[in-house]
DNA sequence: CTCGACTATATCACGACGTGACATATAAAT
DNA sequence: ATTTATATGTCACGTCGTGATATAGTCGAG
């Protein structure tokens, strides 16, 4: 199991889906997944409530590739924090949506 | 092949693939397959070019939904427009890409 | 006139992904 | 005592984007 290069962890997480992009949001403070689901559905105001298969399986993905990483481990908690390229991840994903909301209001009116 | 509800079509479409979106943003204009492909691409500078597969595969699922509908047959060319229930579709995405796009900057800092 | 590049559409197998159901267990509240 | 909330985990299922492959007309360069 070798580290992926940055530019490799780009190609096959960027566009991200909605789903990894919130559980890493929510990383910007250490949580458990369990906090994740609440702390999602917080920020979205009820709209995106995670499943449990959908949490532990993307975390699972995300601690394979490196891009989550263990930041304790409680009894019965195991708590995240994101790895500096999470970080990285991140910072791509976040002008990827910048540019689809550019565009989204560009193109808004004619869908009135 | 019955026609399926607004309700029904946010619940399989939102959240759209960033494939989907562009693809129907691109439609704010009647465009024939491969205009899409080439207009998609200007408008994302290069980053998003849109496969052969991709492309036919979506609009063919839209047309399914009734999102999308023929507007011209010309010779070798199919053009297609958004109907207004493919607008009413955007509008929702738009407004949840607003709120990604609001999340991502009250978080940025933090992945910096 | 011929050859390559571009335009244009279509299909199919493949791998990846999100989801919800199911299972398990503890703790707190009613 | 029983229900609700906390907490994690697995697995089958359907969906999706992708790239390879195929087909065919157009148009300019040499």
């Amino acid at each position: 199991m070798n580290r992926l290069t940055i530019k490799k962890i780009i190609e096959t997480y960027i566009p991200m889906t909605e789903t990894a992009f919130y559980i890493l949001l929510s990383l910007s403070e250490p949580r458990h997944g369990y906090g994740i689901i609440k702390h999602v559905e917080e920020i979205t105001e009820g709209r995106l409530i995670l499943g449990s298969g959908t949490i532990y399986g993307t975390l699972k993905k995300l601690q394979r590739d490196h891009i989550v990483t263990v930041y304790a481990d409680e009894l019965r908690k195991t708590i995240y924090e994101i790895s500096d390229l999470g970080k990285q991840l991140m910072n791509h994903e976040i002008e990827r949506l910048k540019e689809l909301h550019t565009n989204a209001l560009k193109y808004e009116e004619e869908f009135k």
